[in-house]
DNA sequence: TCAATATATGAATATCTAATCATATATATT
DNA sequence: AATATATATGATTAGATATTCATATATTGA
C-alpha cells in the first residue's frame, strides 16, 4: 500500500488501545502487568501494540528481571499533548465520521 | 468498537489519501475537481475523504455554482504543521512497524 | 532441575476502513 | 427542456489492521 511516514505516524497513533497505552505512560512508566491489569488488555494483545510503539520509537523499555518497564518517549511526549485541547473541543464532531467511528 | 476521540482524531488523519488531501489545503483551499487532478484520486473517493474531513471539522466548504472549494480548518492547520520536524526525525522508524506499514 | 511468572511472537481469524461502482442531485449552458 | 458538468451518496467489495490463540523464551524461586 505504501504508506507516506505522515500517515504511518497518525495511524500507529490512531488506535484506540494504543493510545490509552500513550496516556498510560505519559503518567507513568508502567510494566506490561501493570498496564494489562489498569487497562484490561489481554497480554499478548499488549504486547503486540507494544511492539509497535516500540517499533516507532514512540516508547522506550527497559528490561528488570522478568519484568518490562515501559516509558514514553520525550519528544512524542510533547507532541501528543498539544492534541488534548484541539480534540477536547472537536470530539464530538470526531464521532458523525461514518468512515472511521 | 467505540473509539475514543483521541483515536477517532489520529484515524482521521492517519489516511495516506485524507493527509495529501490536508497537505494540499494547507498550501491554499481548492475545489474538488482541482484536487481530483493533482492528487489523481477518484472523484468519488475524493468525496467520501472530503466527508469525513468535514464531519471532522478539518476542512470547510463553500459552494459556488457548481464547485465546491474546500479549505483548511485554521486549527487544524495549527497542529498539524508542528508533525513535520518529528516526522522528519523519526520516518524511517515508522515504517519498521509491522502493524500499521 | 522443575515449576511458575512475565512477556513475546507467528499464524489464523475477525473486524474495520478504504476503494469502487452505479447512481443521484444540483447547477449551468444550449 | 435537454444536456453537460461538478460533486455527493449508498452499497458492495477489496484490502488493511486488530484480536485471539497456541506456543515460545527468558527469568526467578523452590
Amino acid at each position: 500500500m505504501m504508506k507516506k511516514p505522515e500517515a504511518l505516524f497518525f495511524t500507529a497513533v490512531g488506535d484506540r488501545h494504543r493510545m490509552m497505552i500513550l496516556n498510560s505512560l505519559i503518567e507513568k512508566p508502567m510494566s506490561v502487568k501493570a498496564l494489562s491489569r489498569s487497562l484490561k488488555i489481554e497480554q499478548s494483545n499488549l504486547s503486540h501494540h507494544l511492539k509497535c510503539l516500540l517499533d516507532c520509537k514512540f516508547v522506550d523499555v527497559k528490561v528488570k528481571g522478568r519484568s518490562r518497564t515501559y516509558s514514553i518517549n520525550p519528544s512524542v511526549k510533547k507532541i501528543i499533548k498539544p492534541f488534548n485541547s484541539y480534540i477536547h473541543d472537536y470530539g464530538a464532531y470526531l464521532k458523525t465520521c461514518r468512515e472511521t467511528g
